[in-house]
DNA sequence: CGGCGGGATGATACCAGGTCTCATCCGCCG
DNA sequence: CGGCGGATGAGACCTGGTATCATCCCGCCG
């Protein structure tokens, strides 16, 4: 374990993020960035705003979408498409291309980097003869942690 | 080339594969089943809906959601997320695992095989201690004749 | 200090994709 | 022919996200 970043690191990441972009670190924006960080896995825009709304009350849907939207241009956050179809954000690293691995269980998602994927990806574009402009790879799962906490209290059925 | 499968074919696939899962071939799934094979490449339920609408004006939206839902779950049809975030579905193969390489330009979608991106989401669950249930990989670019199409007529720009 | 301008904000209307309900309908089987 | 279950359409509803618009706030300039 290498809880190393704390959630005070990130949020002072994504505000400095912020900044040195040239946008205005406001205070509804610390806020979001505060809320992002405070999660260690994935989160909708509806969880952060009711998250938000308990210790200030006013903060409005808008504004939460417009700064998820800042961050993800910053590539501070990301939008996931969860299996289920569902739109997910989360926290990442923005300096170097990489894709995420989720846990379906407690939502926990780690940064995967691209690797041999790239070359992958190439080869099967020159194959296919296109020219791949992105690649979006999205793994979903189970964390160590959650498969353990399973082990230990096996849902009904699951000991067969 | 090798356009050995017509849009017709497809057509027949589906209807044969909702018949062997045991659904009726009803006249509005069958309807569906021409549209989804008459597009090249990817689809929203609203163009569906369109296209339906001028056949055969009573074809409901719920029915057109329905349908796509049936081949979805026959894995006849996938659904896609594009990188802006909207949402349309492809026909595919269902036999095999496979991932969907997509034009941006147009549309057209091809499947990709898995190949050995099985081994390498493997060493990739291993190395996070993650054990992975499912991946998905997406892949955005321009096709061959869409790429020679822009070289004949290139945009304003792009010729510097 | 006062005024100004642009960006940020909140409310709210709106839109799209998708789901749910419910009454009707229809085709298939007996 | 009668009944039943599945399919259907209309439309309400929900959710995620966007657009509009008036207001507000802050930094800056005079």
């Amino acid at each position: 374990m290498r809880p190393s970043i704390t959630a005070d690191d990130s949020t002072k990441r994504i505000i400095r993020a912020l900044e040195r972009a040239g946008y205005q670190a406001t205070p509804n924006r610390r806020l979001v960035a505060r809320l992002v960080a405070s999660t260690g896995g994935h989160f909708t825009a509806a969880e952060l705003l009711e998250r938000g709304r308990q210790e200030r009350v006013n903060i409005g849907r808008a504004t939460i979408f417009r700064a998820l939207d800042l961050l993800a241009s910053l590539r501070v956050v990301e939008r996931l498409d969860l299996p289920t179809g569902a739109h997910a954000y989360v926290l990442c690293d923005p300096d170097e291309h990489h894709h995420h691995l989720v846990c379906s269980t407690c939502g926990h998602s780690v940064d995967v980097a691209d690797g041999e994927l790239a070359r992958l990806v190439d080869e099967i574009g020159r194959r296919a003869g296109y020219r791949i402009d992105a690649h979006r790879l999205e793994l979903f799962g189970m964390c160590s942690a959650c498969a353990s906490e399973q082990a230990a209290v096996p849902g009904p059925g699951s000991p067969a």
